[in-house]
DNA sequence: TTATTTTTTTAACAATCATTACAAAAATAA
DNA sequence: TTATTTTTGTAATGATTGTTAAAAAAATAA
C-alpha cells in the first residue's frame, strides 16, 4: 500500500478516548487530552476520524455496543442465562473505586446529551433499548420453561432490569462500597425471581 | 441605602439559572445564555453572585436543598408519611414531556461533576444523602408502627429509594411515557411494603 | 530515480468561553 | 449642590476550544 504507514490502530485510539470520555464526558474531555492520551497528534485524529472529536465519541459508544453482541452470544449458548444476567449485575460489586465512579458510559451519556446532541443522545438510549430487549427475551423464554414464576410481563421486567442498571449506576458513585452494593443488588434482583 | 438600586433579586436570578443547568447541565451552559435568560448582564451576575458562574449553581443546586426542608416539614405535619413519600414518586408519571428529559438535577449533577469537581459533586451526593435519611427514618418509624410489614432494615430500604430514584430519572429519558413509567413506579414500590 | 500517495507533526486559525475593567447611571448622605 | 456608594451595561481580556492548513516524513509504483 501506497503511502506513510499509520502507527495507530484505529481501535486502540478508540479505547483510549472511550477511557476518558467515560470518566469526564464528551464537553469535559478536551482534544488535547485525547491527544495526549493516544499518543496521537491532532492532525492524525482528524485524519483517522473526519469527523472530529463527535466521531471518536461516536466509536467510544458504538464500542459499547460490540460489547454487548459479545454477550449476546454468550447468552445464546447458556443454558441458564438469567444466571448470566444476574451475574453481570453482581459483578459491579467487586468493580475497583474508579469503575465506581465512572459508571456506565451509555448512562452518562444519555444524561450529558439530552438537550445537547440529539444524534449521541439517541446512539446511548438505543444502546440501552438493545440491552432492554435481550434481557426482555431471555425472561420471556425462561417464564415459558417455568425457571422463572413471577407472572409479571416480561416486557416490564426487562425495563426494570434497565432502569435497576441505571440506579445502581448511580448509587455507586455515592456509595462505591461492597458492602451496601451488593445489598442492593441482592434485593433490586429479587423481583425477577 | 446607598447606591443605584438594584432590578434583580437573588432568588429570581437563581431560578432561572437553575431551569437552565438543570437542562444542560453546568458545562453546557453558558454565561451569555444565563445573562440572557435571567435578564442580568455579565457585570450585575458578577456582582451578584463573585464567585461567577459556579457560585450561581451552586445556589441552584442549594435551592433544591431548601426544596427537600420543605418536604421534610410536611413529612413531620403528615400522619401517613409513607404515603406521601410514595407520591412524591408517583408525581412523576404525570410530568409533561420537558421534566422527563431533564430528569433530577442532583443526580445530573453527579454524574456530569464526578472527575471534574469534587465540590459540586460532593454538594449533590449530601442531597441525596440527606434525602436518604429523610426517607430511612421515616421507614423506621413506621416499622415500628407496624405500618410496614418488610423486616428489610430501614437503612437499606433508605438507599433503595435513592436507587429507585435516579434509576426513574433516567427511564423517563429513554421513556417519557405515562404508562411504562407507572407500571415501574408502582413495581418497584412495592418492595417497601 | 522520480512521481504519487498517505500519515504525521506542528502551527495557525477562528470561535467561544468565563471573567474583569471601566464608565455611565442612579440612588443616598452631607 | 457635591461627594459617596452601589448597580448596570458594555467592551476588553486572555485562555482554551475544536478544527484546519501546510510541510516534512515515509512508504509504494513506475
Amino acid at each position: 500500500m501506497k503511502g506513510r504507514p499509520s502507527i495507530h490502530q484505529d481501535k486502540d485510539v478508540i479505547l483510549k478516548a472511550q477511557e476518558l470520555f467515560w470518566e469526564k464526558g464528551f464537553n469535559a474531555t478536551s482534544l488535547s487530552e485525547l491527544s495526549k492520551a493516544t499518543g496521537a497528534g491532532a492532525g492524525s485524529l482528524y485524519n483517522m476520524f473526519k469527523g472530529g472529536k463527535k466521531e471518536l465519541f461516536k466509536k467510544s459508544l458504538q464500542q459499547r455496543r460490540e460489547d454487548l453482541k459479545e454477550f449476546s452470544r454468550q447468552l445464546e449458548n447458556s443454558d441458564n442465562p438469567m444466571e448470566l444476567i444476574k451475574n453481570h449485575f453482581r459483578t459491579i460489586v467487586n468493580a475497583d473505586h474508579r469503575s465506581h465512579l465512572r459508571g456506565c458510559i451509555v448512562a452518562n451519556t444519555i444524561i450529558e446529551m439530552t438537550f445537547i446532541d440529539d444524534e449521541l443522545e439517541n446512539e446511548a438510549i438505543e444502546i440501552l433499548k438493545e440491552t432492554e430487549k435481550l434481557y426482555t427475551v431471555t425472561i420471556l423464554e425462561e417464564q415459558k420453561k417455568g425457571n422463572i414464576k413471577s407472572k409479571i410481563p416480561a416486557s416490564t421486567l426487562g425495563k426494570y432490569l434497565i432502569s435497576l442498571w441505571c440506579g445502581i449506576n448511580s448509587l455507586r458513585r455515592i456509595y462505591p462500597n461492597q458492602e451496601i452494593l451488593e445489598q442492593q443488588i441482592e434485593l433490586q434482583l429479587q423481583i425477577i425471581d
